[in-house]
DNA sequence: AAAGCGGGGGG
DNA sequence: CCCCCAGCTTT
């Protein structure tokens, strides 16, 4: 009985699809590496933010081979903006190790592909699936949505306990004929038509059964723990320049951004710094600077991450002479040329003042 | 189990 | 200004 009702549930779903799916480049495909990318990059990525980025992969890198043989920093550079950087590290280093070790084939079974660096659950399932239809079920945000509407599933989506409740139905509800199109389906359902906000419940060929429609319920589905304030920081950077060339620096692990370039960084607990402890500090890192040379922020820069609130204020300084060795070695800052600057892989922040200080002009 | 990690859209 | 979205790794 319960079989049948399931088995209903993904003939129904699949048929809402062939009926309402979108045109997308990474469908209609069964190549692995294609399915690893596209996935890779909509991981906490909308379609039409991932999209323009799956083309530039894909001309970029054509194979895996291709990925693997690139440089790390050019890896970065063509994922900049889309954020969550160890995405780009991770892809880059698994394209490697297929290569290297698998002679460029991924491995076929979700059990293997779960144990590449980058690599979790729901992409190991969407692969499974979808290039291979192995009948795993994928659990991203739409199916917890989905599940959790039309059949009434209340526990918290964002505590790691509720997995096994969902990650359970879901199991229950794959099929084992199709179970590429039933997953395409199911996220398809969630992302176009049992939305967050608005859903189309007027139209939908689940209204008779779902519970949250029955219910009235559909704003309280799922149920979902808010996330933590973001905590403020206050970053001044120190625009290095000289002979049109500019000081920046690579981030290190164990902060925002790592793998990426940005200027000197003095970071402060309140959001005023008052001009002598700017000064202080320069001369303290040996980089005496005049305050008449400093060209005082135009502005400040709000840079909203969703665990941390940054205000940035940009110092420009153009050098009388260029830093010395020690400095460099001290603060780990290069000098680069503009050319050379567009090329490095900057968080959007970095790419923003760029280009209204008109160091960069095409961004 | 909880924390850390980016960036964008809409009201 | 507020709200929303979200998979993987590390601790």
């Amino acid at each position: 009985m319960q079989e049948t009702a399931h088995a209903h549930f993904a003939s129904k779903l699949i048929d809402w699809y062939g009926r309402n799916k979108r045109t997308l480049p990474w469908r209609d495909t069964t190549n692995p590496y294609f399915i690893w990318l596209s996935e890779v990059i909509l991981q906490q990525t909308r379609v039409a933010q991932g999209l323009p980025y799956y083309q530039r992969f894909v001309e970029t890198y054509p194979t895996v081979q291709d990925l693997a043989a690139a440089p790390q920093e050019e890896v970065l550079r063509l994922w900049q903006g889309l954020g969550y950087y160890s995405r780009a590290r991770n892809m880059h280093h698994t394209a490697q190790l297929v290569v290297a070790q698998f002679g460029g084939q991924f491995p076929t079974k979700y059990e293997d592909l779960l144990k590449l660096k980058g690599v979790g659950s729901y992409t190991a399932a969407a692969i499974a699936s979808f290039a291979f239809k192995e009948q795993v079920a994928v659990l991203d945000g739409n199916v917890f949505r989905v599940l959790a509407r039309i059949f009434g599933l209340s526990d918290d989506i964002a505590a790691p306990a509720s997995r096994k409740v969902f990650q359970k139905l879901a199991d229950e509800l794959v099929p084992a004929r199709e179970p590429d199109t039933y997953n395409q389906a199911i996220m398809e359902f969630g992302a176009i038509q049992c939305t967050p906000l608005m859903p189309d419940c007027m139209f939908c060929p689940f209204q008779q059964t779902c519970f949250a429609f029955n219910h009235g319920m559909v704003q309280e589905l799922p149920v979902k723990a808010k996330a933590k304030a973001a905590r403020p920081r206050y970053f001044h950077y120190i625009v290095f320049e000289h002979n049109n060339s500019f000081y920046l620096r690579k981030r290190l692990e164990g902060d925002i951004w790592q793998g990426l370039y940005d200027f000197y960084l003095y970071e402060s607990d309140t959001k005023e710094l008052p001009m002598p402890l700017l000064l202080q500090e320069l001369q303290e890192a040996g980089i005496p600077v005049l305050e008449a040379d400093l060209q005082p922020p135009a502005k400040a820069y709000k840079h909203i991450l969703s665990h941390q609130k940054i205000t940035a204020h940009f110092y420009r300084i153009k050098l009388h002479e260029p830093l010395k060795k020690e400095v460099l070695q001290e603060t780990r800052l290069g000098l680069f040329n503009v050319e050379e600057i567009d090329n490095l892989p900057k968080p959007v922040l970095i790419s923003s003042y760029l280009k209204d200080a008109k160091i960069l002009v095409y961004l």
